[in-house]
Order: C-alpha cells, then structure tokens, then sequence
DNA sequence: TACTCGTTATAGAAGGTGTCTATATGGTGA
DNA sequence: TCACCATATAGACACCTTCTATAACGAGTA
C-alpha cells in the first residue's frame, strides 16, 4: 500500500496543475514534489501526468486516481475541521450524570456559566442515584458524574469537589430546636421528613442514628430535594439537607438549623470518570471549572 | 495540514484496536506504531486513544476522527484497486479514430484479436477522414489516430506501421489492363471509379495523374472502399485501392491489377498520437500490437 | 501472592528517505 | 534568438522513521 503522503502531494498537484504550485502549498521545493510524483508513479506503475511547458496535466490512469483521492482527500479536510472544532469547543458534547440533588443544586451554576462561555457545546444532563450513575459511567453513557463521597470503585477515578455539610433544617414552627443544642434521642419526638429511601443521604442519616441505637422512621417522605426544604418551611417538621443548598433560606430566616447535640461527618463533591477512558476535551474543561477552586 | 501516512497508521490500529496488529499489518514494530500515534496525537492536541492493557480504544475524538479517516481510508483501497484493474487490463478504454478504410481493413483484425487477449478492455472505434481524426485526437475525443502517411503535425507523435502499396484494380471484364502496361493517358479511357473527393487516397490519386498533366475525372465516386471494391469487380470500370486490402480478390481471380505503366508510391499506415500526452496503459498495449511485426 | 503473558511506553542508535541547493533541459512567446 | 516559465536531475545532508532492547503495567492463573 503505497505512502499515504504522496497521494496529498498527487492531489494538491493534480489540482493545482502545477509542480510549482503544489509546491508553494506543502511549503517545499518544486524538486522535492517532482521526486514525490514521480515515486508515486513508480510504486503505481502508472504514468499520472503528462509534463508540458505550462505545468502538468493528468493522464487517463491519473484522472482515475484523482477521481477518488479528491474524495478521500475532501474527508480528511473535514475531519481536520472537526477536530479543530473540538478543539475550539465550537462543538463537542458532554455527558453528565448528576445524583441525587447534586444536579440542581450544585451543578447548575457550572452549568450555566460553561454554557455561556462554549455555546456550541451540547450538554447532555442525566440524573439518578449514585448506582445508576456509576453504572452509565461504565456502559460510557455518561461522560462525567457527579456524586457524593464517599464512592469506592477501582474501575473509577475520583475528583472531589467543595465540602458539604448536611444539617437538620426546620421552619420557624420549631424555632426553638435552633437555639439549644438538641440530642438525636430528643429529636425523633419532632416529625422528621427525609429523602427517599434508596438515597445515599437517607442510608447516612439512618446510619447516624442506629449508631446510637436509635431507629428513625420519617412521617414524610418525599423524591426531591426542593420539597424537603419546602415541607420544612411549612412547618411539617424536620427535614435533613445540604445546608450549603439551603444557604439562601437559612440567611433569610425561612428555616432555621437544628442545634443537634451530635456531629455529623461532612462529605465531598465527588467528581468521577472511568479510569481508563481519557475524557474529552470539552469535558476536560467542564472538570477543570469544576475543580477550579476560583468559581 | 497533518501527514497523510499517520492516519493509515491510525485507521489500521482504530480497526484493529491494537497497537501491536497495526504494527504486524503494516510490516513495522509496535513501538513505531506506538511512535506515530503519539505523534498524530501531539500534532491534534487530542488524545485518540486510551490505552488498555488489552489494547487501544478510540476516545470519542478518536472515535470522530476514524468517521472520516474510514470513509478517505475506502476511497484510497477503492483508488488502489481500481489502478490495479487498469495495469491488469482488466478494466480501461481505448478510444482509436481510424481515417477512411483503415479501420476496416487495417485494424479489424486487431481489434479483434486485442478483444480476446483482454476482453474487459473497453474499445471505442471512431472513423473519419484524417484532419477530423487529428481534431479528434487533438481535442482528446479518442487516444489513437490511423492514417495514411504522410502527415506533418508537430503536435503529434507518428508512428509508422505497415507499409502499404495503392494500386489501380478491375473486374474480369477489363481484364485486359492487367496483362499489358498501361500508361496513365490510355487508362483514362476506362471509366474510373474513385472515393469520395475529399479523402487523402483520392487527392493522392488526383495529384499523381496532375504531375503527368492529366486531369482525373472519375465516373462513378463512392463512400466506401468495399463499394469500389464491389463495383470493380462487377465491371463498372478502374477502382484506385490499397493493394492489401484487395489481397484476397487478387489471388481468386475477381479481380486484376492493372499493369499501370507509372511509379505509385508506396506509403505507411501512421500510428499518431498526441505528443504531449502519453498513452494509458491499454492504449500503449495496443499500439504495442500495431508495431510488433509478429502480427 | 507470585508468575506469566499479553499489552503499550520509552530510550537510544542507525538507516533510509525526504528535502534542499544548484543546475540542466525544454517549450513558449516576444 | 533570447528570456522566461515550466519540470527533471544530481548529489549532499538532515531529519525522521524505524529498529532493538527494555521497562512498565494490567489481567489472568496457579
């Protein structure tokens, strides 16, 4: 199978009529191309062109060839474009799951301001539990997911991303479990509201208290995020949440965070791609702004 | 603009999803391989690949990549093959212009026999008078022109084939005229029979019987040499033909050469062609054929 | 756990090939 | 006939491709 390299020199040739010319475009010497055309001919057994005074005119074979390496040549250029433009993020995608609330609440902004700065590159936003997410990280469904820590999996690759902290949050109808520090024990008498049961965040609380052999049952039980802070405000009762997601709240006085006489473990973004898949470039930017500790 | 031959190496590890099977594919070692993607890479600024102790997997840029580089990869095989079919004579045209009788006479039996040798060469027989067949060839309409000698074109290329003898020829009714000699006066007192007034055998025939001071007169003038032929032998008078042509008749007896008591040149058919532009590979075969004196 | 077998990566050396300069050759048009 | 535009040729040199040898790494297996 003959250098690839020639045929750009054949194409370049045969277009432009010209050894000179040709040259001029390959940024080298007029011999240089004379010596490609003619080992290209060789290797072929073929004559391609008839040299005139005037410059060089393809024969019947060299037309033939021509024919099919302006087609092959036409996709190579495009595909070079393409490549450019991944490069330029003046297109591209990214696939991203996100868990649970992570989605809304954090993601959204990064969302917002990558959008506003790379227009052209299409996000794809998947949302689910943290098994589903790093299920379609596996099947390559996803580019990117974002979840909480702790994640465990050697087939992944863990970034992390800010510090969260859940709190236990109330409405002003039980202000007062803001002000005096409250025990787990004492809490369970207020009606609790929490995630759904399949959560990472439910598992962790429930944890919390069956550590100290204490069993929570929620009186509601709700599928997002938005109405746990909702409910909470209301007044139904106690919600656990993301204090860094109900920050606005908290500062307006529309819910107040439990005093509670117990430590719960902070937590990070995590940040997780396949191991062993490079990512993208666009999503390689969209990581970076993620990790960037400046927005 | 990245070289050509990289993404050969490209297509064939994509394909093959090995860095090694490329290597063995392309009669080189794996770290060349391994060499050339990692430059292809660096030049695109993108990573193609990722690396699995199993082998190579196209990253979605790769993956981009390889859409265009598998359709240019298509038309460069298709390229290569076809090329192959055209040395191989198993595909190709031939287009050849014949002036006059030539074509019947002259290049019919090898045509014919060319067909058989290569049968999937296409062949294209145009006829006309000389200066149509040298406009023909000119505007390359067809890739070979035969004519009768001389001909004077600095534009073409001349080659000579048989030398061929034009004689005065009749029918057993003026049988007579092959047994004495003749001079060109007293043949005028035959009806003479001549093709049309605008081919090169007849301004030939004409000059010959104006350097004598005669003036040529024919009474019957034809299109076609078998028609003169025909005539000749039926008795309508003298024809002016090309001795080979009328090999068979002379030797049956239909018809006789008249004993013509003046010198006919002799001329040669020419092979022409045009000289800037060299033949293809089934054109130069066939004029091989013309030349060879095997046939 | 260690060993083997497969993969790709790396380093350094050597040869080949592409490119250069200089010059020849040849046709075209003034 | 000459100047100018093409392409062709020759020989030298540098770069780049390829090689060998070896490392590194992961997966499967005993």
């Amino acid at each position: 199978m003959v250098n690839f390299e020639l045929y750009k020199v054949f194409y370049l040739t045969a277009k432009s009529g010209s050894l000179s010319k040709a040259a001029k475009e390959l940024y080298i010497t007029q011999p240089s191309v004379s010596h490609s055309i003619k080992l290209l001919e060789d290797t072929l057994g073929l004559q391609l062109f008839a040299r005139t005074s005037k410059g060089v005119e393809l024969t019947k074979e060299g037309a033939v060839l021509f024919s099919y390496i302006e087609q092959a040549y036409n996709f190579i250029s495009l595909a070079e474009e393409k490549l450019s433009e991944l490069r330029n993020f003046s297109s591209g995608e990214i696939k991203i799951g996100g868990s649970d609330s992570l989605c809304k609440h954090y993601l959204l902004p990064f969302l917002e301001s990558f959008h506003v700065q790379y227009p052209h590159v299409q996000i794809n936003l998947v949302h689910g539990t943290t098994p589903e997410i790093v299920k379609h990280l596996k099947e390559g469904k996803i580019d990117i997911g974002i979840v909480r820590t702790p994640i465990l999996d050697d087939q992944l690759q863990l970034r992390e991303g800010i510090t969260i902290q859940d709190c236990f949050v109330t409405g002003p109808k039980y202000r007062e479990l803001s002000l005096e520090k409250v025990s787990l024990a004492k809490l369970l008498a207020y009606p609790i509201i929490l995630f759904s049961s399949n959560s990472s965040s439910r598992k962790f609380v429930t944890r919390l208290f069956s550590e100290n052999g204490l069993l929570l049952e929620p009186e509601i039980e709700l599928g997002s995020v938005d109405l746990l802070i909702e409910f909470a405000k209301t007044g139904f009762g106690v919600s656990f949440v993301t204090k860094e997601f109900v920050a606005k709240e908290l500062a307006d006085g529309s819910l107040f965070e439990v005093n509670i006489d117990a430590t719960i473990p902070s937590t990070k973004i995590g940040i997780i791609t396949l191991k062993n898949m490079p990512l993208s470039t666009a999503a390689s930017a969209f990581v970076a702004e993620l990790e960037s500790p400046g927005s």
